[in-house]
DNA sequence: TCCTCCTGTTCCGCCAGACGGAACAACGTT
DNA sequence: AACGTTGTTCCGTCTGGCGGAACAGGAGGA
């Protein structure tokens, strides 16, 4: 299984996710590889253009030639070419926050994020990962997943004790949002946010369409609003592509 | 130099930049690979979780792990970052479309774009290539690159039969461009644009910023405005962030 | 100033493991 | 039924990745 084709990705994750530029050091240890070998490959990677060396420091950073092949990966993305038309919309029509979720193992990974113009408590990015039980369009996907029991139990075991997250509760909540069509989390104090399934094939979800925003500025007459919104997109997007 | 790793990242690359999902014997004719090699390198990217198979006509296509850890290098870029305010303001300002480029190689990569509620003909989006030289923003950075000639010599090779590209010319507007301190392309009979620079250390353009639309709306007071826009959004940006 | 502990880098012998030709099973087309 | 594909598997050869050890250079402390 070509070990170092393994050891080659994770050491382009190790560097790529880095706040900062690393040292070879620190990428050895915490990945439990010998110098030498972290060394050979990086250099590779170099010559590759994924990743280049700082000058006077020695570090190593990520170049954006793993960035371009990512978004050839996200631009074919079935879901988000077809999602991408009804975010603008709804961003055009809210003015608030608009993002597009998918279900990715346990996590809920935002394809794409249209921020409102007045900015609040810069969250969660495009390209991040919340556990899917915490995030509303994760729960408008759980709703209609079939195994949503084993990925909720994994989550309460994975923040363990981060907070009071209880799981049959939460599970009795999805029966709800499942039987209303929406879902509604507010994460933060002064956070609310709204989101609603984007149906595809076997009656499971392919993603979820969220709109969110400080509460003071949501109340309950815009939530309603939003929540129509984004379940009438959500409507004819499924009904534009037909078999997602 | 790791000759397993220069493959499978070829064969990623492959794989991510096809517009559908890609036959193992495409992959391995086009790369000039044995069949049974590519086979290993892919199926240890499946199980790296880089690639998935597709259960009926077993073609491959890209997962987005490549493009989360693209989005971990993209955000901790340190002209994307600095940015990104600028350009939200930008498009809240004008309502054009309002794009950041950098040079990579001879071409201009665009980091990010934010895209006019009316839309024009797609041409480029956030991940994309063009030739420095052909593109507004790339003539920005060009006109204070010290070997902006070799650049353009050599696309000029690249698109020899394409176009109408005198390189003498170019490198005479690119003087212009300079002195004026902001650059203005035609690309196609009813698209404008026009680009700053984002002023770096060394006296090189760390990026442009354009904003670009169709002619008709954009005619010569709209113009006018864009470039005072423009130019005071670079000014403040390099200013806010000192040297980047 | 010398010593120590880092760093990134280079060298090289060993042998794991990547390589690739060939053969295979399963479809689709002629 | 014969042929052309496809993706997949097997296996002998030997390349090329592996990693311990040694190196050069710099930072910090005594």
């Amino acid at each position: 299984m070509d070990k170092s084709v393994a050891r080659a990705l994770s050491i382009l994750e190790a560097v790529a996710g880095a706040h900062a530029p690393v040292r070879l050091s620190d990428v050895a240890q915490s990945l439990a590889l010998q110098k030498s070998t972290v060394h050979r490959i990086l250099r590779t990677l170099v010559s590759l253009g994924y990743v280049d060396q700082e000058p006077v420091t020695d570090r190593y950073r990520p170049t954006l030639k793993a960035w371009e092949i990512g978004m050839g990966a996200l631009t074919h993305h079935p879901v988000r070419r077809a999602a991408a038309p009804f975010l603008n919309e709804l961003h055009a029509a809210t003015g608030e926050t608009v993002s597009l979720t998918v279900l990715s193992g346990d996590d809920v990974l935002y394809l794409e994020k249209i921020v409102s113009p007045r900015p609040m408590s810069f969250s969660t990015r495009a390209g991040s990962r919340t556990p899917a039980p915490l995030a509303a369009g994760g729960q408008a996907i759980l709703a209609h997943e079939p195994d949503a029991a084993a990925i909720v139990e994994r989550v309460a075991a994975r923040l363990l004790n981060r907070r009071d997250f209880d799981p049959d509760a939460f599970m009795r909540e999805l029966a709800d949002v499942r039987r209303r069509g929406y879902a509604i989390s507010r994460p933060e104090p002064d956070v609310v946010a709204v989101a609603a399934p984007i149906m595809g094939q076997g009656g499971r979800a392919a993603g979820a369409l969220t709109i969110s925003g400080p509460a003071s500025r949501l109340d309950d007459a815009r939530l309603i609003d939003a929540v129509a919104a984004l379940r009438q997109a959500c409507a004819r997007l499924v009904e534009t592509v037909g078999q997602i």
